[in-house]
DNA sequence: TGTTAGTTGCAAATTATTATCGTTTAGAAC
DNA sequence: GTTCTAAACGATAATAATTTGCAACTAACA
């Protein structure tokens, strides 16, 4: 899909906007972070980029994560088990569906979630900043799947 | 309230009845989780009893955690920064609306959750198991306080 | 009381992430 | 194209949070 490419090119205008140099490793780590496949972890990254660069170090990627995190390009997925998944296609708050069998993560489609933060926001009294909505259960598939 | 105490008597019992032994340092760690006062993190439990007892060890208390976490007398509450806190008060999923600055955490009320999970769960075919959905943002005591 | 499996405290191991540092390089200036 | 320099890189050491291994201890039951 081009909406990838656009992702893709989005983000590295966005580093060059902030003075960060376009190495082909960033080029890289942009590219598999602009379409964000199944969510992917620093590991999967390191792991997919390592074919093309033997020499790359995952510091790299983590050190590039990092950066453009903070330019608010991609949205990190921290999961209760410690596990760090990255969403730099939509990388803005939204509700996942993970399937606790083979780690798939779905982006369902929930508009209701506006109006439940507002009314947390009057029942607390809080500036409601940001929030987080995951759901765990099974996929199709592994259901399918005999136990 | 005797509700604490009443949580308190529930984990002890069901630890008893899985064979568990009940020492001191076990009944300082639940009895801290039965009231979860401010949802304790591990390093807070810790400096609580060894007040009481010097020789506490962190190990002891993560090692409790484990045990009572497995018998789901208790709420484990992983961060996206990587920190943890419990609630073995109400030891089930339920809304967290978090202070980023005072790092406060407060239950709201609300049950439009359940048919949220409905929907989901029909729109993407999975079984949904769990649930967590935290709000982040600045309590009215931090607001107050000029920034 | 005596026995024993479960528990504890300490320290070492593990794991994920971050920092250090010497070398390399992208990109602007010439 | 060449030169220059701050930024980025790779390798590895450091850090922090959690877990594990093991010898000593003790709760619980006879």
């Amino acid at each position: 899909m081009a909406d990838h490419k656009n992702r893709f090119e989005s983000i590295i205008q966005k580093l060059k906007d902030n003075g960060h140099k376009i190495t082909p490793q960033r080029m890289a780590i942009v590219k598999i972070l602009a379409k964000s496949e199944g969510h992917p972890s620093v590991e999967n990254i390191y792991d997919q980029i390592k074919k093309n660069f033997p020499t790359m170090s995952v510091a790299t990627v983590y050190r590039n994560i990092v950066i453009i995190k903070s330019l608010g390009e991609v949205l990190e997925l921290g999961f209760p088990d410690g596990s760090n998944r990255y969403d730099g296609h939509k990388p803005f708050p939204h509700p996942h569906v993970i399937c606790i069998k083979c780690k798939k993560i779905v982006d369902p489609h929930l508009d209701s979630l506006d109006e439940m933060k507002k009314e947390v926001a009057l029942e607390t009294n809080f500036k409601i900043l940001n929030h987080r909505l995951d759901f765990f259960g099974i996929c199709s598939d592994c259901m399918a799947k005999k136990d």
